[in-house]
DNA sequence: GTCGAATTCAAACATATGTTTTATACTTCG
DNA sequence: CGAAGTATAAAACATATGTTTGAATTCGAC
């Protein structure tokens, strides 16, 4: 019914009066969204719901951010320069042995899932994406997920003494991650066969101390020689038990 | 506007004339909301498209269902009698060394996802369950997730030397189970970072070999002595290597 | 203080979707 | 055959929700 000329609605003019100053509705709308997105997910959040919990109007939402969408992705993007990628990248950077980097990263992950203030988005966001995804779950992977997978990759990777891209080195690192995961993703499913499980900052560390060991088992199966001090007996075998 | 007694809407007579012969209907209905809600999930679903799948009006649902949940849970229902679950049982039931059950569990569970066919229903709907409650999360914890869990509980508990109730035997399941969840609920997150992995029969096995070495390793470690014969060297501490 | 642009607001709008109604065909049994 | 209950179909209905509109209000610059 309009010229395609006329298509601009509610849109503000891409660059407002004041780019320093940063709008306050905009800021809460941004800050409230992605609290309830990572809770309910995309679809099942309405723009009401939002607008009613930052105290904006509802059509504050299209003229911000133009439509839901919109508001979704700024939303995802604005919580990835959030600071909990830091401490992983910091977890999987410092100079340490490799194991305690990797029990490091296992902890940091684990944390983050119990805290309820903006940090443990990325996950709970990520939960959602998997089932229903969005345009954003691109971003999510490629700006998160992959350079975290690749550093891990290195980190295992010489743990085992093979590369970075090969398989076997992917399959642990996958299986480092699946144990992690399971913690985020299958919580009710947890839940339900665990009732007494309680996620303590206590009982996370417990978690994470076992996830360590149960894969640095297999991982320290390919050191020919045993290296670290203080660990207990190791295999002396270059490859682990072949399957029959 | 409506008396309380007048309430009955669409409602079919609850108990169908012939309940021996099965509408025709009401069965493809079931069978093609089956697969569409595993695939989209409750929420994102309409009757319509279900509808129109199935051949039938968009008001068949609520007239042999009651409505879309009423829908929804029968279906669940139904795909919770299909024949997934006793592969999975047999596999843990079988009269077999408790690692080469573990072994046969891991790659029964991974071969399901990468069939098309119904079996593989229970988790993908469970991954859109976990993402999105709905009343039907509890059944199929209960009917599928506790029993199996209570299973392989028992059954690493005996090789580890554990009761089942022990968190340590519940952690190590955890871990397993963990692993191949991955492979189902973050399946595009894995296709983001590992875009080279294809689910073939073949590469299943590889995973699930993977899976049974990474685990097996950390579970051995608390065999006082090694007791199964073909294996590599195993460690003889009791406890496995002590978190500092 | 006044003007103009930016922002906010209440209301309307359009569409999607679960549900219900009403009428019509169908099946079964006497 | 014919009556009663059953199943299907088309349409209407009610509601939720993303979006747009146009007026009112605020805010900064002059």
């Amino acid at each position: 019914m309009m010229s395609t000329l006329t298509r601009r609605t509610t849109q503000p003019p891409k660059r407002r009066r004041r780019p320093s100053v940063s709008d306050p509705t905009r800021e809460k709308l941004l800050d409230v969204a992605g609290r309830i997105f990572a809770d309910r997910g995309y679809r099942a959040t309405t723009i009401r719901e939002i607008s009613i919990a930052a105290g904006a109007n509802v059509a504050a939402v299209n003229y911000h951010f133009g439509d839901k969408l919109g508001l979704y992705t700024e939303a995802v993007q604005t919580s990835l320069r959030a600071a909990e990628l830091d401490a992983i990248q910091n977890a999987l950077n410092q100079a340490a042995p490799p194991q305690t980097i990797l029990r490091a990263v296992i902890r940091v992950r684990l944390h983050s899932i119990c805290r309820t203030d903006r940090p443990d988005w990325y996950f709970r966001i990520l939960a959602h994406e998997l089932a229903e995804p969005t345009p954003a779950l691109r971003q999510l992977i490629n700006k998160v997920g992959r350079p975290i997978f690749q550093r891990m990759l290195e980190l295992i990777g010489g743990m085992i003494g093979l590369p970075a891209e090969d398989d076997k080195t992917k399959l642990c690192a996958v299986s480092v991650m699946g144990q992690i995961l399971v913690y985020i993703f299958a919580r009710p499913l947890l839940a339900g066969v665990w009732p007494d499980l309680k996620m303590t900052p206590d009982q996370i560390d417990r978690i994470a101390d076992h996830i360590g060991d149960f894969s640095l088992a297999y991982i320290e199966t390919f050191r020919p020689a045993a290296l670290s001090p203080g660990t207990s007996g190791t295999n002396r075998a270059t490859q682990p038990r072949q399957r029959k």
